[in-house]
DNA sequence: GTTGAGCGTT
């Protein structure tokens, strides 16, 4: 077996005498990845074991040569300073590239990096990373392996959830559609979801599966459908919660799948991935506030986000139940109030308010502020509810709960998802 | 058939 010396970089051997682990690794294993190695006899260079033979004439320094990387999952919206100015931490860059549409100038929504220093390569690729708030994954381009081990893997729908104002808590913004009908296309499906709020992307797999995806950029719109029935073109589909895609399953709950380098949440880049694909702008923060990352309310919110994987985990159960008792008051509104991401409030109100009633008000489609936070106690009256959301009627006007501290969270959680 | 793909105009 042998694995990378995270230091240079070179393969490292584990020797084998009589067929064990000689000297044994006692139990410290690392964060390397092991690979098993089978002698092949007519490597001159190599010992029979395949490793780096250091009595051999030549090194074997290509191992150690950098290759562009393909960076997946980009935002639409990052260009190629910005990828250049997240990747520079790692080392000196040759070269950056966010690969666009030809025609429309459209992000393909992946780009390509060199680094001169094989080191800061590694480094790169050993970590998912997060860029403009979104989740992005560094690989060697065409090899089907992400170059971290699974266990560094982020559930990928974090980039589909929003913060809960108050509640510490997120809630996704994506649906799962089960029951699709083969007619049933992308155009089909936004049209529809569009009459219950801004649709920021649909995605059917193809081939057919009979299911899709269909994001909103409200995610309150997403969770007042999940349960529900619809019929679209003549079809009884099902809405639910999208699962997360890359979520450890075995390890929900108990160890998370969550990454141990970065708190969740703790780039504070929210909304950065707003407006998918060909789609309108998704507004959120009124006239000269389109960048939430700036907000230092939401910033001290992410900090307040690096719960322990049990909570979080403990905290998507309870929302996958769909227990609404965990959120803070909400208000629905249509067409929001005077424009504005607006935080009327200092930081210091971030994450308190047990029993005074955080409150969050959205508004459905339309412009004006959005995400409007009205940091403090006075319990404020929803905005003229109703206009088709007869879901949301029950939650105007109800006390804040006061369960939102979590200190009480943390039991057996569920793999639920 | 109810839980997602994407790999570079040189």
């Amino acid at each position: 077996m042998k694995y990378r010396n995270p230091e240079t970089g070179g393969f490292r051997g584990l020797r084998l005498v009589e067929n064990r682990i000689h000297p044994p690794p006692e139990g410290i294993w690392g964060n390397n990845i092991y690979v098993a190695v089978f002698p092949k006899e007519q490597n001159k260079r190599k010992g029979e074991d395949g490793l780096e033979n250091p009595s051999a004439k030549t090194k074997r320094v290509d191992r150690q040569k950098c290759s562009d990387l393909i960076v997946l999952g980009l935002p639409w919206k990052s260009t190629e300073e910005d990828i250049r100015s997240y990747f520079s931490k790692f080392g000196e860059l040759l070269m950056v590239q966010v690969k666009r549409d030809v025609k429309t100038g459209q992000s393909k929504g992946f780009g390509f990096v060199r680094f001169g220093d094989y080191e800061a390569q590694l480094k790169c690729l050993s970590q998912r990373h997060m860029i403009d708030g979104r989740w992005c994954d560094v690989r060697i381009p065409n090899s089907k392996a992400m170059g971290y081990p699974d266990h560094l893997v982020e559930p990928n729908s974090y980039n589909d959830m929003c913060l809960q104002e108050g509640s510490q808590q997120q809630m996704s913004r994506k649906v799962f559609i089960g029951r699709c009908t083969e007619d049933m296309t992308a155009d089909d499906l936004r049209s529809y979801f569009s009459n219950f709020g801004e649709v920021l992307d649909v995605f059917i797999p193809k081939p057919f599966r009979a299911f899709a995806f269909v994001t909103f950029s409200d995610p309150e719109v997403a969770q007042s459908l999940c349960g529900e029935d619809h019929i679209i073109k003549g079809a009884s589909v099902h809405i639910s919660n999208a699962a997360p895609k890359s979520y450890d399953k075995q390890r929900a709950g108990s160890q998370g799948g969550f990454s141990p380098n970065q708190g969740f949440g703790s780039q504070g880049n929210w909304g950065g991935s707003m407006g998918g694909k060909g789609s309108q702008q998704g507004n959120m923060g009124g006239p000269g506030g389109g960048n939430m990352a700036n907000n230092p309310l939401l910033n001290n919110l992410g900090a307040a986000f690096q719960l322990n994987p049990a909570m979080v985990a403990a905290a998507q159960a309870a929302l996958s139940q769909g227990g609404w008792g965990l959120l803070g008051m909400m208000n629905q509104g249509q067409g929001g109030q005077g424009g504005s991401a607006g935080v009327n409030q200092g930081q210091q109100q971030a994450g308190q308010g047990s029993g005074d009633g955080n409150q969050m008000q959205t508004s459905q489609g339309g412009q004006g502020g959005s995400f409007g936070n009205l940091a403090g106690s006075t319990n404020q009256p929803a905005t003229q509810s109703g206009g088709g959301f007869g879901s949301f009627g029950g939650w105007n006007g109800s006390q804040g709960s006061s369960e939102t501290q979590g200190g009480s969270w943390g039991g057996q959680t569920k793999s639920g998802w």
